[in-house]
DNA sequence: GCAGGGCTAACGCACTTGTATTAATATGAA
DNA sequence: TTCATATTAATACAAGTGCGTTAGCCCTGC
């Protein structure tokens, strides 16, 4: 393994169990088996730019998983079950039936909801594609909504996701999952089709209604 | 402002702000206006220490807004919405009409998912309470499932509810929110809704008997 | 062979960190 | 007032930090 791939590898590990912040480029370094302490300078020029490293060497091969199973099924791109499948299982895969033990799920919780994180901007634009079609595919779905409203959605089951997918993967850790990763995987589908379908309670119409009287 | 309390203030909105580990004790000492460098030391012994006193004064005002809504309507207490409604709106108001900014939800986010964080235990019992009733309440709302599902879907709610508050703080605090915080509220809740009332879809059912098989 | 460039090791520097110690000051009860 | 106690200020120190420089290594193309 080169040295570069053992900085990612050892990097998302730190970064999953102890926070981004709290892990010094010296002992990412030093655990990769790299005397030099500059190592992580050198080959990804700063702390975001092992950050960048990860999210798109592990993002590669799960968007090209999702991009697999979404031209399987070219009719459901409108099935709005069928594209949360496509977020999540591809992720879920990633995250379960590894050798070892995984971190990437931990790792991308931190980082994706960072307020100034684009997923589509810059380099990682290219191993999102499929998450873009995802995404677009769900915008259509909630079209029918409130713009605020759609939005929302959306963000949140990004959220459900994610967050679930890293809590799994922390019990699993721990020895404490408890269910298998395929499991929580198609449970996680059924709690974001709900959340994406969720009716809109007369509480919060009348909410907004009120608010933007207030507003105007 | 006592000395204790500038440094609760100020803590909260750094660690918000930049992430716990991120904040070095010797900044939030200064930026309270204290020339000791060892002031977070003196008061609370340790970052934990700090962390907790935020966590606790905080949720002492929200929780007993909670208890207040829950005693508001005793018979109600096997409703699921109103058991939702108890858990989001207190911490809603914490976070929207204050004079000023919240940093709360954002601290919160933080601390309430780390692995073996118990809101229960300790000097945080006092505070949690109301939050009990509602996740028993919950609890036995979800008695009809798997036992495994139902406390993911618990789980899941909290998730749903603290970084869909944390996401909306973010967004108000760049100027970027599309909802009012009580329009975001009602829509948290019926997404929570959703999400525990989510039918357990053939494909999950299957999932878990085939691994379950595997497993025995 | 051998020159050149990519990679690694070793080390330095200025600065920050948590932790501590001691002195000064505020506070409140007798 | 007076004195004990609680709080704050002013430093100190060893360890760790990001960042940078220099020198050696290895491997490939000529």
């Amino acid at each position: 393994m080169s040295a570069r791939q053992a900085l990612i590898s050892v990097a998302e590990r730190l970064f999953a169990e102890r926070g981004i912040p709290a892990v010094s480029m010296r002992e990412v370094a030093a655990a990769a088996g790299q005397g030099n302490t500059s190592a992580v300078r050198y080959h990804f020029g700063s702390r975001n730019g092992l950050v960048d490293a990860i999210f798109t060497y592990r993002m590669a091969r799960i968007d090209e998983r999702r991009r697999a199973f979404l031209a399987a099924r070219p009719e459901a791109h409108d099935d709005p079950r069928f594209l949360l499948e496509a977020l999540v299982f591809p992720l879920a895969e990633s995250i379960g039936h590894e050798d070892g033990e995984s971190w990437y799920a931990r790792f991308l919780a931190q980082v994706a909801f960072q307020p100034g994180f684009d997923s589509f901007s810059g380099a990682r634009r290219d191993v999102t594609r499929g998450l873009r079609v995802v995404v677009d595919g769900l915008r259509r779905r909630v079209e029918g909504l409130d713009p605020p409203l759609g939005d929302l959605r959306i963000t949140r089951v990004m959220q459900v996701v994610i967050h679930g997918l890293a809590e799994h993967e922390a019990s699993m850790a721990r020895g404490a999952a408890a269910l298998p990763t395929s499991a929580l995987a198609a449970d996680l589908v059924d709690g974001a089709a709900a959340v994406l379908a969720a009716p809109v309670s007369s509480l919060t119409l009348a909410e907004m209604a009120r608010t933007r009287l207030k507003g105007a």
